[in-house]
DNA sequence: TTGTATGCGTTATCAT
DNA sequence: ATGATAACGCATACAA
C-alpha cells in the first residue's frame, strides 16, 4: 500500500480511500488506480481484520460431510456466504464434544464475524459477543436456533402414511439423547396419531447403538411372514433407506408390504432422486436464513428460534 | 497480551515466548501463565499472521459438495488439515471458471499458507509462492497433482468385467472436455480390453450434455430385448447409478443381463453401502498426500505427480 | 535470561 | 479533499 501511494504520488489515506470505495479527486482516483494495476496490489485481509477487529470470516461447525444433509448444508452454506462476500471456515466434529467446544472457542481467537453451528454437546460454551446461530438445537438465550418445523414434519408423515392405508404404524429413530429440536418429529407424529385414533408404537435408541436393534425389532415384529406394521416414519432418510434395506432382506415388499417415510430429502447426488418416500427439509432457506441471521448486527430483535416449512414428497417407498 | 503482562508483572516479549513454548524461567513462566488464566487471553490469530505473514489456513476449492466423491474429499481433509492445527478455508465453484480464478486469487489477500484445488478452468492462473495441489489436474510445473491411478483403474474394471464373462464392452464417460487425469480411465480401459482382444466401445460426452444421450445411446443397441453390450465401465458412480436405473427401466437385469462398474467408490450414507460395483479411490489417503504436501515448506523436492492405488469393490451391479 | 523497540498493512483521527 | 500519524496485537532482533 505503501508502494502503491509513492507510485501514485499520494498518501496512504488516500490509497485506503480507493480501494474502499470512499470518493475522492477524480485525478487521484485515476492515480492511484492505476498504480494499483501496475504493482499488482491487493488488500492484506489480515491486516485489514486486525486493525477493524473484524474478518469476513464466519465459522461453521459441522458433525461430517458423509451425511448428505450435512454436506448439502453445508454447500448452501458455503455459496450463501460466497454471495455475501463471506468466507466459510469449516469444522468438523465427528460430535466429539471436546472438539466442538475447542472449535467454538477457535472464533475468539480468528475474530470471525459470526458462528452457524450443529452441536450435540449439552454444556457448550458459546463465546459471548460473536453473532451465533445454532441448527436444531436450542442453545440458550440470545443464540437463534434455526430448524425445519420438524413437528410439523412428523404430524404430516403420520397423515401421509394413512392417506396411504396404513392402520399401523410405527415411529424409529436413533438420535442423540438431549433433547432437540429433532425430537419434534415424534412429538408431531405421535399427535396426529393420537387425533386419528390410530395405534402406534415407537422405537427410540441413542446414537451409537448397533443398527441391528431395529432388525431385531422388525423380526420381532413379524408373525407368520405378516409384519405388525404397514407404515413406518424413520427420523431421518438415512434410517428409511437401511430399513428399507433390511425390509427387503426379510422378504417384504416396500411399498406394497410396508410403507417408509424418512426425513430430511436427502438427493442421492445431487439430482432428483430420493432415496425414500420423504419430509423434504428446505436445506437451502436455512442455510439462507442461517446467513441472514449471523451477518445481520441488530441484536435487539433477533428471534428465539425459527421454522421453517417442510413438504412431502415421494420416493418409492409409498404407494402413489 | 498488553494486559497479561502488566498482571504478571514482565515484558511483552516474555509473554510472547510462554504463548509460544518459547523456554523462559520458571517463575516467569508461571506467573504468566496464571496471567492468562486470570485474563482469559488468547492470542489474536490476524495479527501473528499479519506479523508472521502466514496463516494456518489453507484454502480448498471444490465444484460442491453435492457429489459424494467432493463432500468426502472435503471430510478427509478439513480432519487432516485439523490434525496439523490448520483451517480449512472451503470455497465452492459450481465448476464456473471465473469463480475458480477468483477464489484462488483471494488466497494472495488472506496469506493463506497453501492451497489445495479440484479445477477445471484451462487457463487458471496460480498464485505464486503459494504451495499448491492440485487434484485431478496437471496445473503446470511446480504444482503437484495428485491423484487415484486412473489408468489402472481403468484397466482393472475391464479386467473385472471380463473375469465376469463379459465379452462385449462399452465404456460411458460424461465429462469436462479439458485433459485432465481422469481421461486416464478411458485409456486403461482401452488397453486392456486391447490387450485381451475383446471388441470394446467409447461414449463420452461433455459435461453439460443432457443425461438422455445414453438413454438413446442404451436403446440405439438394444435389439429384440438384447443389449449390444454386457458390460460397460462408467466413468463415475454417479453416471453408473443412473445407467443402473435406466437400464432396469429398459427391462434389462443387472447384473444377469448387463454388469457395471463405476468409479470413485462413493459410500451413500458414509457406511460401507455402495451404489455399484466400483473402482475405489482411496480418499482418505489422497487426502493426507494433499496436506501433506501443501504444508511441506521443501520446495526443491515436490514430485510432479502422485498416483494412488485403486482397488475394486463389488456392490451389487456385478456378478460375485 | 529478560526487557525494549520496531514493523507487519490497515484504517481512522486528526490537521492542513 | 488530502496528507501525516497513531494504533490494532504480535514476533523478533537487539540491547541490557
Amino acid at each position: 500500500m505503501k508502494d502503491v501511494a509513492r507510485e501514485a504520488g499520494v498518501a496512504l489515506g488516500t490509497v485506503s480511500k480507493v480501494v474502499n470505495g470512499i470518493p475522492v479527486g477524480k485525478s487521484y482516483q485515476r492515480r492511484v488506480e492505476d498504480a494499483i494495476e501496475k504493482l499488482g496490489y491487493h488488500v492484506n485481509r489480515q491486516a485489514r481484520a486486525l486493525r477493524s477487529s473484524k474478518s469476513n470470516i464466519v465459522e461453521v461447525v459441522l458433525p461430517d460431510l458423509y451425511n448428505p444433509f450435512f454436506s448439502r448444508l453445508a454447500d448452501c452454506l458455503c455459496r450463501e456466504l460466497a454471495r455475501r462476500s463471506r468466507q466459510m471456515m469449516l469444522f468438523l466434529t465427528k460430535c466429539n464434544y471436546a472438539l466442538e467446544q475447542d472449535y467454538l472457542l477457535m472464533s475468539e481467537q480468528q475474530m470471525v464475524s459470526g458462528i452457524i453451528c450443529l452441536t450435540y454437546n449439552p454444556t457448550l460454551r458459546v463465546p459471548r459477543g460473536i453473532p451465533t446461530v445454532s441448527i436444531d438445537r436450542n442453545l440458550g438465550p440470545g443464540i437463534t436456533c434455526v430448524a425445519s418445523d420438524n413437528y410439523g414434519g412428523g404430524s404430516l408423515a403420520a397423515q401421509k402414511l394413512m392417506e396411504n392405508g396404513c392402520t399401523r404404524l410405527a415411529f424409529l429413530r436413533t438420535g442423540s439423547p438431549l433433547p432437540n429440536e429433532t425430537d419434534k418429529r415424534r412429538d408431531g407424529f405421535v399427535r396426529a396419531c393420537a387425533d386419528a385414533g390410530i395405534p402406534f408404537h415407537c422405537e427410540c435408541v441413542n446414537d451409537g447403538t448397533p443398527y441391528s436393534v431395529f432388525e431385531d425389532f422388525l423380526r420381532a415384529h413379524l408373525h407368520d411372514g405378516r409384519p405388525d406394521f404397514d407404515g413406518l416414519f424413520c427420523a431421518t432418510d438415512q434410517l428409511a433407506h437401511q430399513i428399507h434395506n433390511t425390509l427387503s432382506r426379510m422378504g417384504l415388499r416396500v411399498p406394497e408390504d410396508v410403507q417408509i417415510i424418512g426425513y430430511d430429502g436427502a438427493q442421492l447426488f445431487g439430482d432428483q432422486e430420493l432415496c425414500c418416500s420423504t419430509i423434504v427439509q428446505p436445506i437451502e432457506e436455512m442455510a439462507r436464513v442461517c446467513v441472514d441471521l449471523v451477518l445481520q448486527d441488530a441484536p435487539d430483535k433477533i428471534p428465539y428460534s425459527i421454522h421453517l416449512p417442510v413438504c412431502y414428497a415421494w420416493g418409492g417407498t409409498t404407494r402413489r
